[in-house]
DNA sequence: AAGCGTTTGTGAAATATTTCACAATATTTC
DNA sequence: GAAATATTGTGAAATATTTCACAAACGCTT
């Protein structure tokens, strides 16, 4: 059976609005920045393998997409290839990390300890992708049992000093669809730029904050679309 | 200060490899697909507060879209709209659903239970967007202690007769990565079309499958690149 | 039942993204 | 060190998506 790859790499991120950032540099497709995102892991793994260089065709094979698109990816933001060689790997990943970001681990908060943030709080995934949860907060926190977390549970009244101090940029929103949107302006408020949200709602948020909603329930119902023949 | 929907409705969904379905219909963008769903969330709310029809314009502002591309995305598959007055809320909800193939509640399964999977478990929220997780696998399956699980925890030995006896086509994967490529090809010989993959890895999958990937990690990087300045 | 105000549906234009084709430039071989 | 080989970087072409602009169609009012 011939196998390829059929899959959307940065999954959740169906719709994408046209939205870019334009800083003095080029402006960055934000479907390129996706795809950077993906590079990056290929190159990990590439380097784990012993790779020292890379050619964009091995590269975007990898990455499941065509060498002309990674190498017209890459250059929105520079050029780093060796022609007649390739990429350095070392190289190219940290100026991808760069460009988003990731160069540094990020700290990042986590509002609503329930299930689905129970889970994400113990994850030790997180670290090697460059961020780290360093707290979580919750409307009524209390230490699970059963679970070793090692972030602390904090009550919503120490939120806002909590990011000061620690300039939390970012934060993960689990907590139930009708207290998202309050939950969102206060963290905005508190001077937070990004949110991942997980409630299944449309946050709305101020121009220069930035919100991405994983709904589990739209990927599913993506996949019942494309399963029927 | 002025807010406005700044955010992916669909977010995981970042990348989208441009594979449509043509199936004697006309064929439909996969952004369409993604935009439908959300549709169909907009307009359940506007059934909730009583609304009986919508115009175009409303429930794209609703979704966060232009009007015009609300009603371009209708047109793929359909008129239904009454000039003058808008859409009637009820048959367009349906019309969206049975496109999307969620007019009927559709049977899922999810293997792997560990932390992020017993919380899909748990999670009661998706039997209202039309699915159900009917069962989970495991390879080391055991009942957690302090949770109520309502479906039944399985060994891998026994999922192929229990897809093929309740028609599963639709997946959810939560083992650790390095499982997850052989857990897939498992479900795909066992006839499942559609799997939702959590796990950080670029699945590769037959032609007549679809893999969606959710990487929280790239949610964050993606997050981080448009916080920065 | 005719006129008015709305709102849809859609061809055409505008914009964005992807792919192609190839010159430019490096490494490797002999 | 020159020729052969490989691979990047990029303008231009092809494709896909979004937006515009407006005719067509409906409900409502009178
Ligand atoms: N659990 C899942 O698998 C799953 C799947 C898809 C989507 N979601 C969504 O993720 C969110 C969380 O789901 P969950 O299952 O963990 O819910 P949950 O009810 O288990 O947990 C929610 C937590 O948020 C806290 N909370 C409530 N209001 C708050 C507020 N105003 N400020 C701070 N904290 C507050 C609660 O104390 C609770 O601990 C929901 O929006 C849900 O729809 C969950
Ligand atoms: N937990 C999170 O918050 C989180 C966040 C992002 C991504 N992920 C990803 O989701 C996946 C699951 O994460 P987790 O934290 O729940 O991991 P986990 O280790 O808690 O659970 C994995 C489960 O899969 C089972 N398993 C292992 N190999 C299997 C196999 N071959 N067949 C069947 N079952 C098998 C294990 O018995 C275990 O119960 C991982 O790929 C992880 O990277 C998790």
């Amino acid at each position: 059976m011939k196998y390829f790859t059929n899959a959307c790499p940065a999954p959740g991120a169906g719709l994408i609005l046209p939205r870019v950032k334009k800083s003095g540099r080029i402006i960055i497709p934000r479907k390129t920045i996706y795809r950077l995102s993906i590079y990056l892991r290929c190159l990990a793994r590439l380097k784990e393998n012993g790779l020292d260089t890379v050619s964009s065709e091995a590269l975007a094979k990898a990455a499941g997409v065509k060498p002309t698109q990674l190498r017209k990816d890459l250059a929105c933001f520079g050029t780093f290839g060796t022609r007649g060689l390739g990429y350095d790997v070392t190289e190219l990943s940290s100026r991808i990390a760069d460009e988003l970001g990731t160069s540094r681990l990020q700290p990042v908060i986590l509002v609503g300890v329930g299930n689905l943030g129970l889970a994400l709080l113990s994850y030790r995934g997180f670290e090697k992708e460059g961020f780290e949860i360093i707290a979580a907060f919750d409307a009524n926190p209390r230490r699970p049992r059963n679970k070793q977390i090692a972030q602390p549970i904090l009550g919503m009244d120490v939120m806002p000093k909590f990011i000061a101090e620690h300039g939390v940029k970012m934060a993960i929103l689990s907590v139930p669809a009708p207290s998202a949107q309050e939950v969102a302006n206060h963290l905005v408020e508190c001077g937070v730029a990004g949110i991942l949200n997980f409630a299944p709602i449309v946050l709305t948020v101020p121009e220069d904050v930035m919100a991405n909603n994983v709904n589990l329930a739209i990927e599913l119902e993506n996949l019942s679309y494309f399963i029927r023949e």
